[in-house]
DNA sequence: AGTGGCATGTAAGGCGTTACATGATTTC
DNA sequence: GAAATCATGTAACGCCTTACATGCCACT
């Protein structure tokens, strides 16, 4: 799937591997993060499918730039993937429910730890949501106009970021009392 | 970290591979799922790191049973790892998500149906969390009443399912709603 | 002098999914 | 008669993380 990540990005413009760990990690991390040598070994596996394809650029006092580009044919598996239904959930991994479902032998002040570290972690998360995507999205828009659409769509992947994290919050504020209340 | 989820189960009472699969579904599948194949190979490991013993149940007419224990030692690798602090943030992963970021370029009712489908699966998981998981619950609470604390635990669990899918079901609805203003 | 950014990649190990293999019993 | 349930496991494959390896440049 990472595969469709890499090159829904070179479809806006050729780039590196390590331009395109930076691009995921400020626009799809939230829902798709990526190791860089996992985006290298990827880059190598979607080079031999032959959809996208890569030129060095040589640089001074720096190592090599190796810049994809998309082919026709990956811009076609492309849009082939992004038209088909997708008719499933994506399961998720929450290492804090998992502790949480068996913490009842626990005293009391070991719960609330484990839940005010994660309750500081998803305030920053919120915050990021709420300042600096809105910025990056509109700085975007502000230079390229005619990626009017993609933007709406963009801001709608954030929302989901903020709300998700906003009801995450609440969530453990009301477990935070739920275990002052009972433990 | 499967590895805990399975000596976490096995702490309430001896179970087989078989039993595991249908506790963890019935239970933590929410934010911690596991194949079958997995939960196997994971009791063999453990096994051998003697945190779990197991003992063979003949039975007539079906293959023999695999009864896992908790050690003292599963016990206590157990509760240490519920005692260390978690302060990091799991990543998770929405293929529905990765879809949309890309979509602009698609047609409107080819977006619009691949939220309607995703608004239908997360209508399910809400009605499961507010009905069948609340009566697995109650049920346990009634037949084992020492284990109070662990279902108030159990209950935080599930209402965060309860609660994101409501909050996806929500943004399902305003995502339609600006793909049916906007494209 | 040290940290962080730029830039590419390999290696080892862990985790996870899907398919395969077997076979009786129970339920529709 | 077919499908689901009970019950265990192996094999192949793919994906992902962490660590390792290299080396210059800019900034503090």
């Amino acid at each position: 799937m990472l595969k469709f990540a890499l090159l829904g990005a070179l479809n806006y413009q050729p780039m590196s591997g390590y331009d395109l760990k930076q691009f995921t990690d400020r626009s799809i991390s939230n829902f798709w993060h990526a190791e860089l040598s996992q985006i290298y070994l990827t880059l190598k596996s979607i080079e031999k499918e032959g959809l996208i394809e890569s030129n060095t650029v040589p640089q001074s006092g720096r190592p090599d730039r190796r810049v994809y580009n998309i082919t026709p044919a990956g811009r076609q598996a492309l849009h082939e993937w992004l038209r088909e239904p997708f008719t499933s959930i994506d399961q998720y991994k929450d290492t804090l429910l998992l502790k949480l479902f068996y913490s009842a032998s626990l005293d009391r002040e070991t719960i609330l730890a484990q839940l005010r570290i994660q309750r500081g972690l998803h305030q920053k998360l919120v915050d990021t949501f709420q300042s600096e995507t809105v910025d990056l999205i509109s700085q975007t828009t502000e230079r390229a106009p005619h990626l009017h659409k993609d933007a709406l769509l963009w801001d709608a992947t954030r929302r989901f970021g903020e709300q998700t994290e906003l009801v995450y919050l609440r969530w453990l504020d009301e477990t935070i009392q739920l275990v002052e209340d009972n433990f």
